[in-house]
DNA sequence: CACAAGTGAGAGCACTGCTCTTGATTTGCT
DNA sequence: AGCAAATCAAGAGCAGTGCTCTCACTTGTG
């Protein structure tokens, strides 16, 4: 059983981490600063340091949250009872709609790395959950025999042994077409979604909601979907 | 002619600019200090004021000499005497190659924007070039015959307007299909290049040169041209 | 020669992450 | 109940940041 004064820590820690959050989400990753987490939550900018170890300790827990806050709107959105084609383009709209939902933690995750921090082997698994749920919609689309990914020239030795150790991480059944397809669709989406939220689309495409939906669309195309 | 004076506040800047670039070169955006500039070039940091109005002002000047710098790299890149679309495939290289060479002017200039600094419009300009230069290749390709894009099914009113105002901004004779197909190749090779660079392919596609050329006709196929 | 402009240095303000010490409080064990 | 140990918040302090202001000095020009 915890004694109070566990109790008291772990609130203590989670106001902080709260205060972490809020101060993430308003004036993003540089802006996190202690002294102003401390000030938050009523502390002076040492007494944080009795629940986080550094700022950077601070930063990996925002992480791994913001990972998990994505990756379970991500597999939401592909839980829908639909082809797996509509599902990956769902999947795709909730990528774009939780970034733009969340600009500063998607920046943190998948933008610029953050200079000076290292991510730690705790963030690995979190941040594999959106490729690894758009994988296993390739994978269902290949198994239902909807998927026509386009077909390789010819893949280097070195390229081919990637795509089976990849594939191998995944635990999926995936040939490496599919698997060279999959690489293709989530690095365009990707490419699409932060073009978006960095401001590169501002004067051509600016709402870009149309081009998002047209895009998408076209991205599970060039995948190979034929059922999207 | 310019006077003595003149000459000596011409060179000081000179070199401030030069410090600045070391720095942003080793250290990144973030580690770019006037204090440390200041040391560099032997002055105390409040006589760097004298030259440069603020940090913001030499971030300014160092994000228009990258832009720069990669669009004339890839402009080369696309001067090659060959087909529009093997143009297309090397322009896309140029990109990479430069980012890797760069990676921390490739961030300051496509990754996650720096907190507080709002880009000015001298450097819009600058970083059209980039992606005026592809348009280029694409529009080629459209008048030679050589560009195939996939037909896009239904545009909606307010995207088709988007793409319109768009190729009037770039002056060029391009259909709506093909513009859609050179939003998709720009996002998707921006998309893969911040992938690598961003450190997304760790542990996958860790040694990206074999899926980057791979990918990169990849692309280029499912823009449309058809002589790559 | 005198005067104004340009220049560099220094002090200082408000901020950051982080460390160390100090004194108070709470906890758990005898 | 008493007491030692663990925990805690606070403060001072270090080194760093951007930036402003003042002061002395040099330089070019009328």
């Amino acid at each position: 059983m915890p004694t109070p004064r566990q109790v008291a820590h772990a609130e203590a820690h989670a106001r902080i981490l709260e205060a972490g959050r809020r101060q993430l989400a308003e004036h993003g990753a540089d802006g996190l600063s202690l002294r102003a987490v401390a000030r938050d939550v009523g502390m002076v900018s040492s007494a944080v340091y009795r629940y986080v170890a550094s700022r950077d300790d601070l930063l990996t827990a925002l992480i791994i949250e913001a990972y998990d806050a994505v990756g379970s709107a991500v597999e939401t959105a592909a839980a829908a009872r639909t082809t797996p084609g509509r599902r990956f383009v769902r999947a795709a709209h909730a990528i774009r709609d939780w970034g733009r939902d969340h600009p500063h933690e998607y920046a943190l995750l998948y933008g610029t790395p953050v200079p000076g921090y290292e991510a730690p082997e705790s963030t690995i698994a979190p941040a594999a959950r959106v490729p690894a749920t758009l994988a296993t919609l390739v994978a269902a689309a290949e198994a239902a025999g909807t998927l026509d990914p386009p077909a390789p020239s010819r893949i280097p030795r070195d390229l081919a042994g990637q795509l089976r150790s990849t594939v191998g991480q995944l635990g999926l059944n995936l040939s490496p077409a599919a698997m060279l397809a999959l690489l293709h669709g989530w690095s365009a989406i990707y490419g699409f979604v932060s073009f978006e939220l960095t401001g590169q689309l501002k004067g051509t495409f600016d709402p870009a909601d149309a081009a998002a939906a047209y895009e998408f669309g076209a991205i599970a195309r060039t995948v190979g979907f034929t059922d999207a």
